[in-house]
DNA sequence: CCTTTTCCATTCATTTATGAATATCACGAC
DNA sequence: GTCGTGATATTCATAAATGAATGGAAAAGG
């Protein structure tokens, strides 16, 4: 009854998977916090195990064999497996205390999320919080976060999730830029305005269409992806640009342009694994997250 | 892009697993090579690392608990992937040398594999050889064997089979049985005469039923579920028993009797999963058996 | 062509994990 | 009640895995 592979250590599939991943040893140290040295002798140790080759050696790196390959889906599914597992285990935690991670986009962990944060841990101060900008979606389901604050109706499964409402838009500009080039009189007037804009994400040029304005993405003549950046280009004057209203009108040199065309809402969703939905400190962090993003979506 | 539980050690799990399904730290420590104090902080790390408690702790070993049940689905899913991992690797070996586990009912593995494997083990002596000799059909997708020898059509699926032939089975009865009972004239003269039966299998029984005799449990005077422990019950004359032909009649001291019924054959199958076909030592150690076996099942 | 960077392999002192031995406890049989 | 069995905890000497440092080699950038 007994397995042929169970002396073959699991972690040394870990080890192998990461590996995998970034095609070097140094790169897999780096994310399992474990030395270079360990992370080949791990290899080593899995080849001669199981007497197969899985890596091709080169100069730049580790590169997986087609012997190798084959072992590439199993591992992703145990893997997979760990991070449900990982879940499960969350969600049987019963203390307060421990680390929370909070996913939010950048501009939102830029100019909300700090307030936020420390009215929280003022309150609770056994909640750790580690904050992950970022406008790549974080996958739940790997824990890359506990909590995720996005502009957007989450769509994978097993999440329980809440729109709390909606912020609003508003497209500013500089008093510099003003200074230069006038307020815009109204959408039709825009084609004779600079509107700084997102570069690989043409959003705005979209939603601009709809709304029958022929945008262009060569109306954009200063464009950027990142979104505290795009706010301080706007600020520098490079052009008109859109933000959220109640961060805008606080900004100082900053003018709201009012024109005659709607500009859509942002929605805000909080989105957790279901499984962690019981976890007091998550539990905790999401209900305060809910009362206080409250005033930014009236 | 980190995440939260990659600093988790993925052997912590698989010890987890074998506590879990064995109920001690003792039994683990056995099926896993290790020892019982290495196992206990295996555990001990575990849930201080999760911050739960997964086992309950009595004096006659480990128990689930609730929260250590919902970890034990996914670790077992981790444990399929291992398994699936495991024969992906070896379909890539390359070298003959290495172990072959054949799977096979105890009376094959005591009457005709040892010839068969002195005859293989000195053509490939690079090849070495655990018989694994089983009346509980292996579960080849766990590698609990490489290749399996079997009685019935197998239904796992990824797996290739053959069916190699029948083996001819028939009734015999030790000198000193017929001495004391006479020789059977027929099927009408069975119920006069003592049968040693299977006890859990009524394998026999249904047969008999099958073919019009009304046999019962109660015919059966001496029973025994062990296939080679059966037939020295026969060879001591506790009664008429059924046998591979070719076996009982190499057998001293055992002679045949004719009766007026079919017996049915027995099916021979050879199985392995389809991932090792190309392994260069499953495929000889297949090819081998293919051709011994050949005599058994003319 | 030379420099810089980024890898991997190796070495060796050190930390960490391991297991034999032992103490202790609970249960069941006699 | 007592003894035997089989389990978990604890201890400590030892074995094993680890990582900082070093050397070398190959690609990328000037």
């Amino acid at each position: 009854m007994e397995k042929a592979f169970s002396n073959l250590d699991w972690s040394l599939i870990q080890s192998f998977l990461v590996v995998a991943e970034t095609g070097s040893l140094s790169g897999a140290a780096r994310q399992l916090n474990a030395s270079q040295p360990t992370l080949g002798r791990h290899i080593k140790t899995l080849e001669d195990t199981l007497k197969v080759e899985v890596f091709h050696r080169h100069a730049r790196g580790f590169e997986l064999t087609d012997t190798g390959q084959a072992l590439l889906a199993p591992a992703q599914r145990m893997a997979a497996a760990m991070a449900d597992l990982s879940l499960a285990a969350a969600g049987g935690e019963t203390d307060l205390a421990g680390t929370v991670r909070i996913s939010s986009s950048i501009f939102m962990a830029h100019h909300v999320m700090p307030g936020i944060l420390a009215d929280l841990r003022q309150q609770e101060p056994q909640i750790q919080i580690e904050l992950v900008p970022s406008d790549q979606s974080q996958n739940l389901l790997f824990r890359e976060a506990d909590i995720a604050v996005r502009m957007y109706r989450p769509e994978q499964l097993d999440m329980i999730t809440k729109h709390l409402g909606d912020i609003e838009l508003g497209m500013f500009a500089a008093e510099s830029y003003i200074a230069r080039k006038g307020r815009p009189t109204g959408a039709d007037d825009l084609p004779h305005h600079d509107i700084v804009g997102y570069d690989a994400n043409d959003e705005i040029i979209r939603e601009m269409r709809g709304m029958g304005i022929p945008a262009d993405r060569d109306w954009f003549a200063v464009r950027c992806d990142h979104q505290t950046t795009y706010w301080e280009l706007v600020r520098a004057g490079c052009g008109l640009g859109f933000c959220q209203s109640h961060i805008a009108r606080q900004t100082p040199g900053i003018e709201e342009i009012n024109i005659d065309f709607p500009i859509p809402h942002l929605p805000v969703w909080l989105t957790a694994h279901e499984s962690l939905r019981h976890t007091p400190r998550i539990s905790r962090v999401w209900t305060h997250l809910e009362s206080a993003l409250k005033p930014f979506v009236s």
